[in-house]
DNA sequence: GCCTCGATGCGACAATTTGTCGCATTCCAA
DNA sequence: TTGGAATGCGACAAATTGTCGCATCGAGGC
């Protein structure tokens, strides 16, 4: 055992868990991964961890009973919820579950660790230093929706609700620095 | 002196004030209107109502601060913030600083109603099937800087490698639906 | 094989959006 | 009060996007 903060990561990407889970153990935490709802809530039972990172669409689930549980048995935990088919509505029942922050995919660990220490109500804490770029932000956006349409451009731009034409173009180019 | 509820509207668009008063004084609410932040900080001190209906854009200034003053004032106060330039940044910033619910004009004065008694989170929101389009996520990733940015346009653009006068243009505009 | 449908690549031209400059105010802290 | 920073906005050129069109290609269905 260590004095490491325990963090709960909840997300059926398993990738991405991957890749989220080495950067958040660089970063000093203890992690566990779940890649399903019911296993979140075991493994939330079990560590009753200090932070938590949970995607909003779990298979077919919401992450948002994940944050009314995981406030229940400790309402100090400190959650942040992480997706990629972010709206209004959910982030406002969000934030009202008790969730910390509530971020759009997307975003790399500096972002969800800064989120997780965010302070309630206070406007502006951490100001990182050098957001992505407008641009930047837009080419893994690209790049994510077209794989998740294995690729096809044709539905990707409809997806995107970008002309096909313009989405061609943007992906011939290279994605920006930064 | 009756036993309707006081309610205080603000919003610096005239005409939807004088609609949306009239409904809402039909809906039994005793309305007090104010169309810019001062003037609405003086109401709400010498009013102390129990609900309040807050345009997040008054003028040149932030709504934000209202909810913050009115919470300050009567921790009990249902707030419900009304705005035509929705993003999630400002929905999560009004939620923690103690808003009931978040709308996106344009809105019916039942569903403003309906809202001011919202009680608190629900899990089962509808998730988004689609991902944003990009221009969504944009306007999305625009506020949030800004916001990081305590609201200083320079800077922001600054950050975001961004002209200043295109990031002007852009925060004039209405978000994309979707 | 033949036909259809959707995807793709790309040229061309118009419609929009951005990048730049400039300038008058307004704000704010020294 | 004063200098620096921020802001709002007009104007015009530069760059990006929206649209249309067309030829090609591969997967099915018949």
């Amino acid at each position: 055992m260590s004095d490491h903060p325990r963090l709960l990561l909840v997300d059926d990407d398993e990738v991405f868990c991957q890749v989220l889970e080495r950067a958040l153990i660089k970063r000093g935490f203890e992690v566990s991964v779940a890649l399903n709802l019911n296993e979140g809530l075991r493994l939330a039972e079990k560590l009753t961890p200090e932070y938590a990172v949970i995607d909003l669409r779990i298979g077919h689930d919401s992450g948002l009973a994940l944050v009314k549980a995981l406030k229940a048995l400790d309402a100090n935990t400190r959650i942040v919820i992480l997706t990629g088919y972010a709206s209004i509505a959910t982030a406002v029942e969000a934030i009202k579950l008790g969730a910390t922050h509530y971020l759009t995919k997307p975003a790399d660990a500096d972002e969800v660790v800064a989120a997780l220490h965010k302070e309630d109500g206070d406007p502006n804490v951490a100001i990182k230093e050098r957001p992505l770029s407008v641009k930047r932000l837009e080419w893994e956006y690209l790049q994510k929706v077209l794989m998740e349409h294995g690729g096809n451009i044709s539905a990707a731009a409809r997806a995107l609700g970008m002309h096909r034409r313009t989405l061609q173009r943007k992906l011939d180019k290279r994605p920006v620095r930064e």
